[in-house]
DNA sequence: ACCTGAACACCGTTCAAGT
DNA sequence: ACCTGAACACCGTTCAAGT
């Protein structure tokens, strides 16, 4: 007997996993799912592992890292969508994107904050980049403008996803009231809109954001590119000034 | 004698001032100032104002609150814009609200996080939908349009502000040459736009931002408002805004 | 009503010392 | 190189007890 042939019968345990990023990061995946995010701690995940906390700073730099990590491992469950025009397979992808976010309570936030470089996250940049340069979007708008859609889609789970239903009903009816009795006088816009402020469903705000956003970006030319002349050949620009 | 006449004058010390949530707050902005967002803590707080943590409950409902309060007065610095087209004066008014963001490091973070519901905050939703609603656009899409514009306004803060210079250009560094050295089998776009990804200063993808956005609002009707009968009379449609 | 000391239940990160 | 115990320097929030 070796001792390797079955590596996790000498414990009644879950088999303490060997340490690796990869069981670092496993391990804290299972956390985020049984608790929450804000319960995805270096201390916890320490102890989920059976060790102490200063041992997964061999795989982890920081906390930030950590959160990073779980992030793009959750972005792997992104479907991809196959109908419709390619705008809608953009609102579709970060539809889901949202959903993916809000399942996770939390995380949303992390992805405020932090930008990721996982692969799961390049694979959704690569995706976004196809989609928009494929219905005819200038490429260097596309690299901005990816920026954009991921921004608007991740501000909207970050909101929505966050605290329970409950809280968020209050908070908004709390600006509402707070805006319906200001005195109209000094805020007759905010007022007259305090219902509208707070209207609409999270999906239709999302829905409706990356559509401003699609248009928009299809109408406004990036301030740093050189316009095309409106009547030269597009093979090349004569005698630039470089 | 009613003990009344120089409440402060019994002391050397900076006259501990009586608290109260003005003098919470104004204390919690001298510390902002000093030390960052990430110093105006609950007991830090406490220790300025020279008293226990559980003192400051009476004032603020917790941290997030506190700190709500403090972006509040913090966006009492806000200047009107008053020269240049509608269009322009949104711009000016949302990149001074990332200026202001910018010069305290971690507020951004709580812009994104938390809905403000202050004096200041109201005062700045009125000013947005004045010019919206001057420049001609549909009030109900108007208010939906503020919040678009100040969460991106609030992101591009929150991008830039955090952290010191060298380390966000890191991260920027960091994806560019991830995405630079993927397969350009798998991922033909990102390889090609790596460095239109990051390219652009803060102010210049806020501008261009904000203006993609000013562009699709007028565009894009909201899903759940009746449409417009297509053949009305176009009396305020150009809607010239000099 | 306002204020407090003290406690409860946690954090992230570092570092010298082990293997 | 990897792993650890222990420490350092903090947190937010609650609560019984005072005034």
């Amino acid at each position: 007997m070796t001792g390797r042939a079955h590596p996790t019968s000498r414990r009644e345990r879950p088999a303490k996993p060997a340490l690796s990023r990869a069981a670092v990061i496993s391990t804290a995946l299972d956390l985020l799912h049984a608790e929450g995010l804000d319960r995805v701690t270096m201390r916890r995940l320490a102890t989920a592992l059976d060790t102490g906390p200063a041992s997964l700073y061999v795989y982890v730099r920081n906390t930030a890292d950590l959160h990073a990590a779980v992030l793009d491992a959750v972005l792997g469950t992104l479907t991809t969508p196959t109908t419709g025009t390619w705008q809608d397979r953009v609102v579709a992808l970060l539809t889901d994107y949202t959903r993916v976010l809000f399942t996770h309570p939390g995380l949303a936030k992390t992805a405020l904050v932090t930008r990721p470089d996982g692969p799961h996250y390049t694979d959704l940049l690569e995706r976004l980049l196809a989609l928009l340069t494929g219905g005819g979007v200038d490429p260097g708008r596309a690299a901005w403008a990816v920026d954009l859609l991921l921004a608007h889609a991740t501000a909207t789970a970050a909101e929505h996803a966050d605290r329970d239903r409950a809280e968020q009903a209050a908070d908004l009816d709390r600006l509402r009231r707070t805006a319906a009795t200001l005195d109209p006088t000094t805020h007759p816009h905010l007022t007259a809109l305090a219902d509208d402020l707070v209207s609409g469903t999270g999906p239709q705000r999302l829905d409706w954001g990356l559509r401003v956003l699609l248009t928009g970006v299809a109408a406004t030319p990036r301030p740093d590119q050189h316009q095309e002349p409106p009547c030269t050949s597009p093979s090349s620009e004569p005698g630039s000034a470089g």
